[in-house]
DNA sequence: AATGAATGAGAATTCATTCAT
DNA sequence: CATGAATGAATTCTCATTCAT
């Protein structure tokens, strides 16, 4: 180790402009997700992308940019839209497990969620602004999803309650296998919470 | 290996040695409630206790020990025990609110735990572990308030998972309550929890 | 985990890249052999190289990275190669005093040498390679130049231990001249090494 | 760990004042010869040596007084007074080699000479004082023995050499062993150094 | 005489960000 | 457009030394 002349690089194999940028929001993805955000140099993140470290802030003028353009750019393309393929009709409860698991909170793709769920929605305003939106969104998608599988949960006095208890089960459980906390059974939180909706 | 001598000063009105110590985790533990724990800087702990920064590490070596002896010290004396006086014998919804308001996760009092659950869980695999350990005892706390207010409860096949939801309730609230997020209504989420454990 | 952002400043007039970094372990030469490794903050190395303190750890993360660039750098390049010229052919005492002169311990060239010699070689392990490496060195050296000023000591069964002496000495001499202490007279040890492998 | 409360001492076990200062000088030294005196800070000969931190500087003001006790008091009843015994009357080799095992510099004793001699030396004017001294000790003890065991050594011409070759050997020995490097044979370096004052 | 809490001047190291090329 | 050298404020942590008790 210890400090040796850097060597010049081949301008040959020059990417494209657009190719840089996304191997930069993968690197840092990755990182943040392992890391968290305040714990990734930004340094360490050229270097998983190969890229140059100016390079990084040529397109990211501000650090924060970086993770701001994971939650623009990945969250829309996110397995959060569009679930009408995992509703069962007749079946809340089924349909609110393949729902967690379509979702998949744990999962690698929500690395960028995890991210900003459990630990950086306070470092920025625009970040938290994100946040909110997410428990929005999340609240919304199942919501639908339940309505779906009941069309009479539409106005059930419960479906609130049921739709707040299925999101935060979900989210204690991703955090839950995270940290090796107790299990959260999903399985069973969903029937809890579709018999509360079920008609009598 | 820290190079040179170093001159002393004068050492000030001596306060009993305890005393420094305690407001060294008075001060920390604000300080990591309003900005979290990275980005409190050692400076600034002892500048709001008023001790010298050396001192800071005369009783916590490393920075993560404040966090660790304030979870350590506080949260056995925390709102986290003995919760005999919220139950409500037959009121399963009623005994669960009030065990929400009464470790009340969202309070200036739960700072810490707020703090360690929403954001440096990962930062240290020690307070990973007694994050795991806080779930635990929550999950306990609830399961025996649950049991307390109906009997029958105790070997429903639906208690776990009526725990699970109800925790996670509380978790989210406190979040989304921190994030301007979309209100989860703990009242609600009892009721329906309550009737799944209820007896038909 | 530095926390915040910092500001950064116009940069100076630039220099080429290698300029600063052998500013950089100029200074720390000079600086090691006058105060040693330990004495010397990096700080002031920054300072006497009249570069930003950061750009020392830019081009060596860690401080003893310089010491060791120092030694793979600058001991190839240093008087411990090639000694050719020293030699007298039938007069080993007089190759050797020669030897002396040229390696020259107590120099200022030596500097480098000295400092891990008598004083850093148990700070670190890559050190203490470093010296045991040197030594070697010194060693090959001085037996290439007795055998190359009488060919017949080549199988001299006292060579090792004229080689061995010769090199005690010379090392001692550096640093007893250093501390002020009693003279070694590498001319009177050359003599007697050297009728230990003369022919009879 | 994190800095828990600290637990008050029994005044019971009182030690007399000189056992508590030898406990301090015999911790010091351990730890001076296998971590430097820079690299150890006071604290710590304090804590290996079972006394309060205060006590180091009730008996020894500055950090460096330990050094110099250690020097002061250890080293007059060091190995390096009275060899007598291992004359051998006219086997100067084996005189000295027999020399060499006594004063033993490699050995668990010599630690203290071993720091001073390849380290401190530079560190502190009284200490390269000492350093020294102790070269002109070693010179002299040497010298001694050669002409106890040989006595026409006495006014022999290459007396002085043959004594500045042995103790320099004896000192390259030593620092060879502990880096790992080239094996300086004190027999061989005796028996060439021997051959050199024995008569014809 | 003994003690351990107190003190603060550094020391090494990190890192977001800038900017000349 | 791209790049990597440059920058320095901020951070954690160390430790000899003092001193009230």
């Amino acid at each position: 180790m210890a400090g040796k002349p850097r060597k010049p690089r081949k301008a040959a194999e020059r990417r494209t402009p657009d190719a840089s940028r996304r191997r930069i929001l993968d690197a840092a993805e990755e990182l943040f997700a392992r890391d968290g955000f305040d714990a990734t140099p930004t340094a360490q993140i050229a270097k998983r992308a190969n890229v140059p470290k100016g390079l990084v802030f040529y397109y990211f003028p501000k650090k924060i940019d970086v993770l701001l353009s994971l939650l623009d750019e990945r969250l829309t393309t996110s397995p959060l839209l569009d679930h009408e393929d995992v509703v069962t009709r007749g079946d809340v409860a089924g349909t609110l497990v393949a729902l967690a698991e379509e979702i998949d909170l744990g999962g690698r793709e929500s690395a960028v969620l995890r991210t900003i769920i459990w630990r950086e929605s306070e470092t920025h305003p625009e970040v938290r602004r994100r946040l909110a939106e997410l428990y929005r969104v999340l609240f919304g998608i199942t919501r639908r999803a339940v309505i779906a599988a009941q069309e009479l949960a539409a106005g059930h006095p419960k479906l609130d309650a049921a739709v707040q208890s299925f999101v935060a089960a979900m989210l204690l459980e991703s955090n839950s296998a995270r940290v090796e906390g107790p299990p959260v059974d999903l399985r069973e939180v969903a029937d809890l919470v579709a018999s509360g909706v079920e008609p009598a």
